[in-house]
DNA sequence: CCACTAATGAAACTGGAGTCCCGTTATGAG
DNA sequence: CTCATAACGGGACTCCAGTTTCATTAGTGG
């Protein structure tokens, strides 16, 4: 081990062979992950079973992921790759209540909500997940801004409007309904997101 | 078995005698898994080290809690019951920031906010916790309902606004930061919360 | 104060989640 | 096409969370 030592101890499996089994294997794990999420929450989530269902042998799950927390944060990294596409309405209003709909589209989707909500739980449990849940929403976040700083150049928002903040402001309380509550979330909820946004906006409480 | 046959199979240990040492116990166990879920979140917990840290036999936690989930559900229970006073400024604008900052407060603590988390992952998990969840919140959003219909009858918004939607506007992106972003909550926050819900209050977006 | 039994606690037991080892497969470079 | 080896898969092994059993302790009604 003189002049070709081992440089390459801290590469994860799957790094140096990326391409056919290995992608396969990691996708059928991450959509078999997603399946279980969904079905049973995260507590009741077992590596050994995500790999009998998913057809890969145990030891690899075990050797790629090792934890169920480092299985969700890989998975929440692919979904953040997943970007949906945003549309403009020309209005602020128009603009949040498409974003509102999107989001609690997806929420209200049994698989999706579930997802989401176990993965969120995920997240309160390890470190490296909240990291990339944190990733996630900053990119879903970041994607919708440009709306609310259009807003503001067009003059329906105050100078200095913190475009970030205005969009969060409509997924909270759509995900407060989602994780205290057994309200289902109906559309009049994204609307009043929306427009409950819009009007704290425009009254300048996010400049 | 005859006339005195066992009508009693369906209670749960610590009904019939409930003083002294079940009360004891039930107290020491709380107090610890409110701890342990501070610390290492809800995931990471087992019946087994909660009863060796309370001091507490191992069978006896599982027979009357039976699982992790069972167990937060009793925590949720407690916890529900020990009301908080509220504080009455006489603007809804000065309510609504007392309740914002008592959430944000409460939610900025280190053990609080962690214990928080780790309650909303384990509602995520088990029906039976996540009904003690909404029970809860339902209790501590109806305890702040009336400033809301104090600031209609005042005028201060129109007529039909759902002090209860209000109360949860502003709890709503205190909670969303707290699980999704690792920003800390500080008090710019939590006026934030209550000005922006002020705001769309008194445009009618809650009625 | 006594008797009855609800509730607890110690210890032995069990099943399956997670680890380890090694032979097999197939990727990607030359 | 060929070869070195990255990555996979099966199976044996370990260890501890959760269960069961039974003797002991202490509430509660009389």
């Amino acid at each position: 081990m003189s002049a070709e030592e081992k440089d390459d101890a801290c590469d994860d499996p799957g790094t140096v062979r990326p391409g056919g089994r290995t992608a396969r294997v990691r996708a059928a794990v991450l959509r078999t992950a997603g399946d279980a999420l969904a079905e049973h929450g995260f507590a009741r989530l077992d590596l050994a079973d995500i790999a009998r269902r998913a057809d890969v042998g145990k030891s690899t799950v075990y050797r790629r992921w090792g934890t169920v927390a480092g299985l969700v944060a890989d998975l929440l990294s692919d979904m953040a790759e997943q970007s949906l596409p945003r549309t403009e309405t020309g209005s602020l209003l128009g603009d949040l209540r498409a974003n509102a709909e999107l989001v609690r589209g997806t929420l209200a989707d049994p698989r999706q909500g579930a997802l989401f909500k176990a993965v969120i739980a995920a997240a309160t449990t390890d470190a490296r997940t909240a990291e990339a849940l944190h990733r996630f929403y900053e990119i879903r976040v970041a994607e919708w801004a440009p709306c609310v700083e259009q807003a503001v150049r067009r003059g329906e928002l105050p100078e200095g409007t913190d475009p970030y903040e205005v969009i969060r402001a409509v997924s909270a309380p759509l995900y407060y309904r989602l994780l205290t509550s057994d309200a289902p979330l109906d559309e009049a909820a994204g609307v009043r997101a929306a427009e409950a946004t819009a009007a704290a906006a425009r009254a300048g409480v996010y400049a």
